[in-house]
DNA sequence: TAGTGGTCTAGACCACAGA
DNA sequence: CTGTGGTCTAGACCACTAC
């Protein structure tokens, strides 16, 4: 769990929250009996709330109070990737994850693939195909360039794992950050085959770059995705002014 | 622009950064240096930087410093929509946004659409169904639902231009967050006839709840987007832990 | 050891809402 | 007027990096 003050009191108020702690037609307790209740400073108690408005759970008005969004209660369907974690492994909780590796090689990279990964055209790069299920379903096809001198020991059998626990865990690596890219696209011919989807069969497809806590891109990649199996969905909090 | 201090710092910096005033492989001055600049606080300028981190401009790296993002600084294509800015007319900077209102009458909501809304299903709801043009083109079919009580004074002459910018100027009411679903799908008769796309060319549709910043919800909408003409940029910055 | 960003504090003042 | 959240301060200590 998060060793930090203000990530452990945001925990243990969206405990509360999912679990009915609090009215969900009344303001929460404000900022100041929070911060007692919980032995901290005020800023402190307002970043943990901070983090749960982030998440969309709550919604804070000046000079009235801070109150749980309702749309938070209600079970999401499927809600199979929101903008907060990364990893199909980490997304798709509870179910099973599997993978099978299509195509894997070593390759210089062609101009697109270096600037997105901010490397020269010399420096080699891992070129990655692999068709993931999810509970025995295919669900999404991946192609992944990285660079090999970065990300080391990669073999089949971490790609038929989750490559982001090789990395942080066998590498030492911190994820930090992703772009993502989402458009719908029509079906090429490896879609329709490994998909197992008809050609008038939308793609939803998602090109992401990954970046190290260090702001190193290692991760290039495109996720082309059943259109029936996947919705992306994003919270989006307006800054003031 | 902003009245608040840290959001004024923050856009003197990112226009500093734009404007290549930073070299950009190297830290920029440290968060004291930038408050002593700017007479405020290491907390202010610590907030300021904040803003430009979630916006995908810089990345931190404690005890080293403060870094431009490489790919912040290369022209991303049209970069249509990011996760910041609510409404097309804003989207679309620069270019002509223009409507046409194919229906528009008041009913009743289904259950669904009451569910998102918030409302009951005795309470009014505007249905809106409008084609989007971009510089002449068709660009997104949408259709909307809003409380007739709470989103007054919607007519012809509105739907022809940004119902947004009527609901923040005339009604002087605030929008502060939204949550969106994203997804493909096969294009309808509607979607074929409308936007001039084929029964094999995919739709990209964005599903949208709307808040005010009261947290009351006041759209429920189904943007549905040519395959070719949308592409959706999200950035992701991970919390500690 | 020096320098960086991350967290946390205690308190101040401001902006906004409702009685 | 009171109470709410929003901002800002000056300073402390900690964690991590590089030398």
């Amino acid at each position: 769990m998060g060793q930090v003050k203000y990530i452990k009191i945001a925990d243990e108020i969206r405990n509360r929250i999912t679990r009915g702690h609090y009215p969900p037609d009344q303001a929460i307790p404000d900022e100041m009996s929070l911060a007692k209740e919980f032995g901290c400073s005020r800023m402190t108690m307002k970043k943990a709330l901070e983090v749960l408005v982030l998440e969309g759970l709550l919604y804070r008005k000046r000079g009235h109070g801070t109150f749980i969004l309702q749309s938070s209660l209600q079970p999401d369907q499927v809600n199979v990737l929101s903008g907060e974690t990364i990893g199909l492994t980490a997304s798709a909780k509870g179910r099973q994850v599997t993978s099978q590796v299509i195509a894997f090689h070593v390759d210089f990279p062609d101009p697109e693939v270096a600037k997105h990964l901010s490397i020269d055209q010399e420096t080699p790069v891992y070129h990655i195909l692999r068709l993931r299920f999810v509970d025995g379903e295919p669900y999404v096809m991946e192609r992944t360039y990285m660079p090999s001198p970065l990300i080391t020991g990669i073999n089949e059998e971490v790609l038929k794992g989750s490559i982001y626990q090789h990395i942080q865990e066998n590498l030492g690596l911190t994820i930090s950050s992703s772009h993502k890219m989402i458009r719908a696209d029509k079906p090429h011919e490896l879609d329709q085959k490994h998909l197992a989807c008809t050609p008038d069969d939308p793609i939803l497809e998602v090109e992401q770059v990954v970046y190290l806590s260090n702001g190193t891109p290692f991760e290039y990649s495109f996720a082309r995705h059943r259109y029936d199996k996947f919705v992306f969905t994003v919270i989006n909090i307006q800054r003031p002014q």
